[in-house]
DNA sequence: GAGAATCTTCTACGCTCCGTAGAAATAATT
DNA sequence: AATTATTTCTACGGAGCGTAGAAGATTCTC
């Protein structure tokens, strides 16, 4: 239901990455900064930083405060939920869910498999 | 990396209920029909479903035979294939793959979490 | 095999989304 | 009050998608 453009998704990268809420300003900077890590190269006036983080809180994944004055940006979900909750979209919308899971499971690595083999046993 | 629009969707939920190939008009009847069932109301003309198929083509999803002339169209993956493979990359976006197969694990049914068990246990 | 019918490709238009940011409005600071 | 910082409004260009007509290619029919 939400995608990501390429931006939109640095910039909650910038979110998940922090946990304290962020201006536009700081995360223009951090954009800046990330350049190298990432093949990235963002340079960005602020009110594109803006536009974006108004865009991706109509969507639904970034909330913002309000009351002081510069507004505070943070992300709604953690990285994780947000990860897991698109999987279980997809896994949604096919009619078989036992059979993509197979697929799902069958393709997965061997220290996942462990991972998951853990996670399952001890409901 | 392969997102669908609403019309793509449907034409590849169409060629994925059959598993002989289909041409064009086939599809464009089959999609008339379907109208109840989903809430689509399609009712296009044939060259709207070829560029579809043209477009789902190029992205890999399909695949035709173009010896015979009214050309045959088939999905190259199964559902089940590709949802999980979209899984799959949705999981890969994140760093900590662990802690997002946690989050995944935990909002499954409980149904599907025997599944799952029953999967991994005989690996 | 020429004309008709069928099928495919090309071209195109309008819409929405996204990256991008200036201009205008609003609030804070001095 | 004037200057500075911040936010909102407006906008534009490009890409993706739904949509399909026009034009080109192939096959059928007499």
């Amino acid at each position: 239901m939400a995608s990501l453009g390429e931006l939109e998704r640095s910039v909650m990268d910038q979110l998940w990455s922090t946990s304290e809420a962020s201006t536009a300003n700081e995360l223009r900077d951090r954009l800046a900064q990330s350049d190298g890590e990432d093949h990235a190269a963002k340079d960005l006036a602020v009110t594109t930083v803006l536009t974006v983080l108004s865009r991706l809180e109509k969507k639904g994944l970034v909330e913002r405060e309000r009351g002081t004055r510069p507004h505070r940006y943070r992300a709604v979900s953690t990285r994780e939920e947000h990860t897991a909750r698109l999987m279980h979209e997809a896994l949604g919308t096919a009619p078989d869910r036992e059979a993509v899971l197979a697929r799902f499971i069958g393709s997965v690595s061997e220290a996942e498999a462990a991972t998951l083999r853990r996670l399952l046993s001890r409901g």
